[in-house]
DNA sequence: GTCTATACTCTGATAGAC
DNA sequence: GTCTATCAGAGTATAGAC
């Protein structure tokens, strides 16, 4: 499906790798527009020509970080096994979900830009691959409930409450810490807070 | 506090709201720094250098539009009364949080562009008034709990959570758009939804 | 592979005619 | 109040020396 990569040297692996850290760090923060050429080189510590001596244009850079993004963020869905407990499964799934916002803030939030600017570079993918996905495991939501093994609610409204209450620790972030203060850890307590609302929600 | 404003003649007075809405339009697209004057004066219907007769510089701009946009943003929660019904009082804070967020979804990635870049034009205010507001609704909800009315809960995650479940609808449309498919009315449903999920996670 | 220099376009803002 | 013309600086991208 995809075509063979060509062959890299040690050092333009290193630097492709240096730019996209680098990249991701200034287009989460700004967005695609918003990100320019001269920050990404300065952060990634090499000269502009230099940048573009690895990526042939600021777009190819950021395709780049989003190509396989999506695949990480839909993941923990993914893991959630139809044959397993379904609260457990669900638990284990905000968990994994919760994980990423705390390893990965910075991928979440080129994913809201992403998003909230319409989805320019991704309708397609959403719209495909990620769709497909929810349905799939709201088949697989629906099932439990009809077995009585977690409360009836609606399925997909459920996967965007998990999305919306995980990502937002990530993408919020400035908020949430300048609202809870110096000195605690919010998604560490996220997790507690998560656990009682989904128990509570899907218990039958 | 607030000066008094200077007279304006009815035109001074369309034309600047005309330019706020087309600002708001772009600034809730691409950002701050992906938002061109260019196109603010296209969607606006005005020239660009007519747009600066209006407003002094595009900062100008985009500061009149935050200005005020938090305090709309937090009225909902000031609403909340103490003497209510706990549980009544949460719902329709959630109810009107949503309204919003189907009224006035520009705000909404208005604002959540500003936070996501890491609140530089409003850092002050969230870090003051946003915060205050809601440690003092925190602890009318501590009470609630003390006096066992609603079930107990971190008060302040609570609060995260409406924000998160409610901006969610807005802020990620085109994704909630994309996976119900059309014909559909998220926020309507969402309505339903997050009714019985603040039912289930506060009745004591 | 990396740099300096530079071409060219876009963008924010101003001058000045009407 | 609104427009055309224009400027200075920023931004993407390329040429070509080393």
């Amino acid at each position: 499906m995809s075509p063979t990569p060509r062959p890299r040297s040690r050092i333009q692996q290193r630097n492709r790798e240096v730019i996209l850290d680098a990249a991701l760090e200034v287009f989460s923060l700004h967005g695609f527009r918003g990100a320019t050429l001269d920050q990404i080189a300065e952060v990634a510590g090499l000269s502009k020509p230099n940048l573009l001596y690895y990526f042939r244009s600021k777009e190819e850079v950021h395709t780049a970080l989003l190509t396989g993004l999506l695949d990480t963020w839909l993941d923990p869905l993914r893991a959630m096994n139809p044959a397993g407990q379904p609260l457990q499964e669900i638990l284990a799934y905000v968990r994994r979900k919760l994980d990423l916002a705390r390893d990965f803030p910075r991928e979440s939030r080129l994913f809201a830009n992403e998003i909230l600017q319409g989805a320019p570079r991704m309708r397609a993918a959403i719209e495909g691959d990620l769709r497909r996905l929810v349905e799939d495991k709201a088949a697989v939501l629906t099932r439990w409930m009809d077995e009585g093994r977690i409360a009836r609610v609606d399925p997909v409204h459920l996967v965007f409450s998990i999305w919306a209450l995980t990502q937002h620790y990530a993408d919020f972030e400035v908020q949430v810490r300048a609202v809870l203060g110096p000195g605690r850890d919010p998604i560490s307590e996220a997790g507690g807070f998560l656990e009682t609302l989904f128990t509570r929600l899907l218990t039958p």
